[in-house]
DNA sequence: TGTACATCAGTGAACGCGCGTTCACTGATGTAC
DNA sequence: TGTACATCAGTGAACGCGCGTTCACTGATGTAC
């Protein structure tokens, strides 16, 4: 083990060969998880990560793409669990709004690879079956909710809440993608800018 | 001509040699308007959309990624005048800035190509050789700038300015890679959204 | 309890593909005598 | 004016690579009689 060549590996027992199955999706995430890319994520490299030949992947996923889907799926419930859990954690308030800007930069920067990877492939999978997109959608609903659990946020209409909260999901990913792709630029502390975006939002 | 077999093409006359260097550089830039995609760029496909044999490439550029960071400073000069020319048509102002940001969006939606690959490849073009990166820095003076025309910023310290500026230049970022990545989102309207963005930037 | 057999879990070898790059070359073009 | 020759611009064939995928297989495991 470790060095890629197999042929040591012992098969599942009997009826317990859908095992494999959470092997190859816990490969393909550690692998995000290490690489920090999303292109390293070849069937091929899961399937080595996993300690197995790459065919073995074949009756447990159609293709490539649908280990993809489903890492893609996944990464979307973590990142809504993290921004639940800080929502959670926090008494609200422009505070609790502030917590939860970083906590979103934060989980960016700990899961690169995963958060690259979702919104890459997200043009497919919204467009594709129903409901593969939903997770992505209730992340964004506690940053709303967040914003409505604010003082000017109580007082604004729906429609406002929305522009808002659609202002400040922009501006937070747009923070977290420009600070690690360019990151020479001469960039001010991420607290002030997330800061300063939901001051905005929020008033002052 | 057309099928990619090439074969019929006249050498380019002694000494116009390096007329081939341009006409590479402008296959490349072709081949980014009409994919949308930087991956579409390979040395091979490059050459073919020039009519030439990958080899003939070599004499010009030392390998692919020359290629690449040069396309990504083309770009990057060509999204700097778009800005420029259109903080000159307006009169400044809040409405002025409402309309450069939409310059903005305009820019990454007419050369999606063109936007991508400049923010994908800014890592190494950041790091390597000096000044490679200038024209974004000078692209995002025109959007500080912009901000100092207005009456909000007329009287904010250049601390403040530089965070309203990198504030909205992520808003903008934003909501262009993400009004084109998640397509299925109940987006509300672009113009809406940069106005949202920059109000709160500059006072109401 | 023993044995034949179906089935399950997984493998090795091979496929065709497009890629970036290297190499030895070809043919046209200008120059020297 | 004619001819040999250096040089310039560009090419065809081939290389090794990693990829996704297919195929016929192997060996262990449980089941039927």
């Amino acid at each position: 083990m470790g060095t890629g060549t197999s042929s040591d590996r012992i098969a599942n027992k009997r009826g317990f060969g859908s095992n494999l199955r959470t092997e190859i999706l816990d490969a393909a995430e550690r692998l995000l998880a290490t690489t920090g890319s999303s292109e390293a994520l070849t069937l091929r490299a899961i399937a080595r990560e996993a300690g197995i030949a790459a065919p073995s992947i074949y009756p447990h996923f159609d293709d490539r793409d649908a280990i993809l889907d489903i890492v893609v799926t996944r990464s979307f419930t973590r990142f809504r669990e993290a921004l639940e859990a800080s929502a959670a954690q926090t008494s609200g308030g422009v505070e609790g709004l502030d917590e939860l800007g970083l906590s979103y930069l934060r989980f960016a920067r700990e899961n690169p690879g995963q958060y690259a990877i979702m919104f890459e492939r997200s043009v497919q999978n919204v467009a594709t079956p129903p409901h593969r997109y939903d997770e992505g959608l209730r992340a964004f609903h506690v940053l709303l909710n967040a914003i409505r659990d604010t003082p000017a946020g109580a007082k604004a209409s729906e429609a406002d809440l929305m522009l808002s909260a659609q202002t400040l999901f922009a501006a937070l990913h747009g923070i977290t993608v420009l600070m690690t792709t360019i990151p020479g630029f001469p960039w001010l502390d991420e607290r002030a800018l997330v800061r300063n975006a939901i001051r905005q939002v929020c008033g002052d």
